[in-house]
DNA sequence: ATTGGCACTCACAGGTCAGGAGTGCCAGAC
DNA sequence: GTCTGGCACTCCTGACCTGTGAGTGCCAAT
């Protein structure tokens, strides 16, 4: 009974301070909260709770604010992520529906995700590492000038332009797009590389060199580390909402938001699964982001998480909200990519 | 002897203000700028400078603050562009010189200019309407799923997917291919559309209503209003370096940097020409932008203005740098584009 | 036209003080 | 044992006051 009341107390200790924003003490929080016992047993439920280290006071005679460890137990206790009401899943579907192609699906749900949970929004490019090719072109845009555009499975285009010794003949170009694409094609762009080692044997002599260098560059296009790196981050206005103490920390959040770098082995961390993973303050393995909490989830067609996307915002936030929010878009997010 | 003497109490007080971020008074100006008189004839240039509405005193007995008008006067009175260091020359060649793509290229010139300025940089890339295409692919994914990619002369490729109602034969496409290519290539993207509008006729009629839905697309794609709309930012995290009341106006900055569409209406009026140009304060016919202040110009490769790019931060920034900086960057991409 | 001098104005920092929200603890009730 | 009412104590907060200093405007003298 007893060890039951004080996580209702630690609940309502966060529900509170998350919308006050304020330190939340024994009477107010009787008083808004059918807990069913009087001030003076929630305090001693208090004292036991910051004993457990669950919360702290800013200074002694305050109330208390939850710590990370307070925050961790209530996001563990959340009975399950509670489903979106009907108008949000409606915004969901209008706001994503009409999208042209892969840039803009990304750039719709940041937005959608930074508007729905009013933080800041992170969605990574479907990496290319685990999706298959769709088709290779081999283009000659000049005499020695050649460009090689690649199509993922999830709809991204990279392209590199290559500058050859000498002209090529047509038909060992397209003999070439040929064989490229029944090598590759359907295959996983980290088996690619492997698949057209072989390929320069194919050709004449005269041209195994040439063709030899367009495969390198192709083996490096589709291997590329750097292709990984994308995100696209929105909503960051949404960290001024606040007049405490939080401002401190926001101008090295907003630096480690422009480390991309740093953002994606973060996310990449966190979750490869589909199920929605919350890293509390120093969770966050990242001293610039102390103060921040992350909200994520793999998306990806199919329950295959091929990227990561998420919310970020201070330790005090909505996180039964948020985390609805976050597996609702990647959730829809999935479904389009599928059909696509 | 007189105007030229206040202009010069005007400048040694914008320089002081952007230096210190606090109202100058007449004493503290005469003790570090050789201006040969005493304070008492300062105050008296400080009344009449503050009569013409150049500077302006926060309360009463406190030092001056320029105002717009006077951040005008002084801008507008700069000697000339100052040169950049040799330093800062050498790191922007470096910072640029490796970049692989286009997408690379805009990137770490948002960086460098960020870097530099220590401002938030805004690049827009290069419009499609005003570049040229360099080439036209077409190819078959699947029966009945055609995907349409076009490259312009800036090395931006623009993609679009799309489902036919019957598969087409692969002679038809190869030929729609060539055909697209020698009608378009060179041209201008806004003159592409109408290049291609007679080519369905060119086809058999069994054929020319799926060339016509094809040609459509590709139209629409070259036409698209949207794909102007592309901007990078970055280093947002330098609007938080100061303590002060620029803090309040920071989260409607924010919102307007994520208004892409507002960004670029902004851009667009500043400049067509490559002269550096500068807007301050109320001048920027934005009402979330009235504390900030803007130093854009246009680039593009051979002097034509493609684009825009700059930087914006608080009215009282260093205006000098910061033009000199954004000049250079636009002369260096300018170049690299035109090598590309 | 410029300057030194002088009275005046305010923002700001420091200090004091009352009010109030919150705590810890204890003795008594269920 | 567990809960509750009561009470003394803490200490943050905001209001109010005050002295200080930077800065101004103006005037008479050079």
């Amino acid at each position: 009974m007893l060890d039951d009341r004080r996580l209702e107390v630690l609940r309502a200790i966060v529900e509170d301070y998350v919308l006050t924003h304020e330190p939340v003490g024994s009477k107010s929080l009787v008083e808004r909260h059918p807990l069913g016992v009087s001030s003076a047993t929630v305090r001693n439920d208090m004292a036991a709770l910051e004993e457990d280290g669950l919360i702290a006071q800013p200074h002694t005679s305050a109330g208390r604010i939850p710590t990370d460890k307070g925050y961790r137990l209530f996001v563990d206790n959340l009975p399950d992520i509670k489903p979106l009401t009907g108008a949000e899943k409606r915004a969901i579907a209008t706001f994503l529906q009409g999208a042209l192609d892969l840039d803009d699906v990304i750039h719709r749900s940041v937005r959608l995700l930074a508007q729905l949970t009013h933080q800041v929004a992170i969605v990574q490019y479907p990496t290319l590492s685990r999706s298959t090719v769709r088709h290779v072109e081999v283009v000659t845009l000049s005499g020695t000038r050649l460009l090689l555009v690649l199509i993922t499975s999830t709809g991204r285009v990279e392209q590199r332009v290559l500058e050859l010794p000498k002209p090529v003949d047509d038909e060992v170009i397209a003999d070439l797009r040929a064989r490229l694409n029944t090598a590759t094609v359907g295959q996983a762009l980290a088996d690619a590389a492997e698949r057209v080692s072989r390929l320069p044997e194919m050709f004449h002599p005269s041209d195994a060199a040439v063709v030899a260098q367009i495969i390198a560059v192709f083996a490096e296009a589709v291997a590329d580390e750097r292709s990984d790196e994308k995100v696209a981050i929105g909503g960051t206005a949404n960290l001024m909402r606040f007049g405490d103490e939080f401002d401190r920390s926001i101008k090295p959040l907003l630096e480690a938001l422009e480390e991309h770098v740093v953002l994606l082995k973060l996310l990449g961390d966190m979750t490869g699964s589909s199920t929605v993973t919350v890293r509390i303050g120093h969770e966050v393995p990242h001293e610039q982001l102390v103060a921040a909490s992350i909200v994520a989830t793999g998306y990806g067609p199919g329950g295959r998480a091929l990227a990561t996307l998420g919310v970020l915002g201070p330790t005090r936030m909505d996180y039964p909200g948020s985390m609805a929010a976050v597996n609702a878009v990647a959730r829809y997010i999935s479904k389009i990519l599928a059909d696509a």
